[in-house]
DNA sequence: CTTGGGACCTGTGAGC
DNA sequence: TGCTCACAGGTCCCAA
């Protein structure tokens, strides 16, 4: 579910909740997610105060005023409930009771209370020192932030350069790149001209040119849309996850390209057991 | 070292 | 209506 923009709209809506608050009360309603719970985790989360709420690629860092990060990732089901609100997955069930997949409950100090819900459960928590945050093993071998000034055309290239794997794994790989996922990738891509199956290295320096802006762009346009959303039915905030009706292939098989005089059709074929959607005409 | 496949989970929609 | 199957926004871990 959630890549960078939407993990990023997740941030964004929690900001002005959490940020500066204290958790009056936090509640962990099962023992593990993808990994057990740090021990301990309700305690030591009651009483901090969210200094500051970042992100480094799709996990969250809740600073906490102790000294201690809160690192959540929502995996491919993890959504943010702000009161009855969803942030991060726009699928609805405003106001209901905490279910089944409701792990995490924080009651913020004069604010709303946060639920952590996650059915499938790939999702994570961990509590790490902040000021080691970079050695967490989650954390430690990510690459460069795509939004950031650490990635170029220039980093790609080195990353590229004896990579035979194609360049949708390549770039799937987050210690290449951080924070794209199966829908960024393929978006990008196709803006960029290149086909998912071409080996990495044989990407030419002009090509990856034009990809690292294409990288970028879709991802800047998706934060501004809200992120995407996927199999909901209805949103509970308009104003939210409207970028799926911009995807040019994701999830368009069969649909015609709307590259200008292109006149293909978009296919969608499977890159070590997950799809990739492109257009032949277009994408070489 | 690289690469691909399996594993971890639950939910949903399509087809019969 | 109910069943089965394929597939889903991630990524760790291990075998080849």
């Amino acid at each position: 579910m959630p890549e960078l923009p939407e993990v990023e709209t997740v941030r964004r809506g929690l900001l002005p909740v959490m940020e500066g608050r204290r958790i009056a009360r936090a509640q962990v309603r099962r023992p593990d997610l993808r990994w057990p719970f740090p021990e301990r985790m309700a305690e030591r989360l009651t009483g901090a105060r969210v200094e500051r709420l970042g992100r480094r690629s799709k996990y969250l860092l809740l600073d906490l005023k102790h000294g201690e990060t809160l690192i959540v990732h929502l995996g491919m089901s993890g959504r943010m409930l702000v009161g009855g609100e969803v942030l991060g997955e726009f699928h609805h069930d405003v106001g209901a009771a905490p279910g089944p997949h409701d792990h995490v409950v924080l009651d913020l100090e004069g604010g709303p209370r946060v639920t952590f819900n996650d059915a499938r459960r790939f999702g994570a928590m961990d509590l790490w020192p902040t000021e080691d945050i970079g050695n967490h093993r989650l954390l430690r071998a990510l690459g460069p932030e795509p939004l950031g000034n650490g990635f170029s055309a220039e980093a790609l290239a080195r990353a590229f350069a004896r990579k035979a794997a194609p360049v949708k794994a390549a770039l799937l790989d987050q210690g290449i790149v951080a924070g794209l996922g199966n829908i960024y990738v393929s978006e990008a891509l196709a803006r960029a001209g290149i086909h998912p199956a071409r080996p990495a290295r044989e990407i030419g320096r002009d090509r990856l040119e034009r990809l690292v802006p294409a990288i970028r762009a879709v991802l800047e346009e998706a934060i501004e849309a809200g992120g995407s959303s996927l199999r909901d039915h209805r949103q509970a905030n308009g104003e939210l996850g409207y970028f799926q009706h911009s995807f040019r292939v994701y999830d368009q098989a069969g649909q015609p390209c709307r590259t200008e005089g292109c006149g293909g059709t978009i296919e969608r074929i499977v890159q070590s057991g997950r799809s990739s959607y492109y257009c032949p005409g277009c994408q070489t």
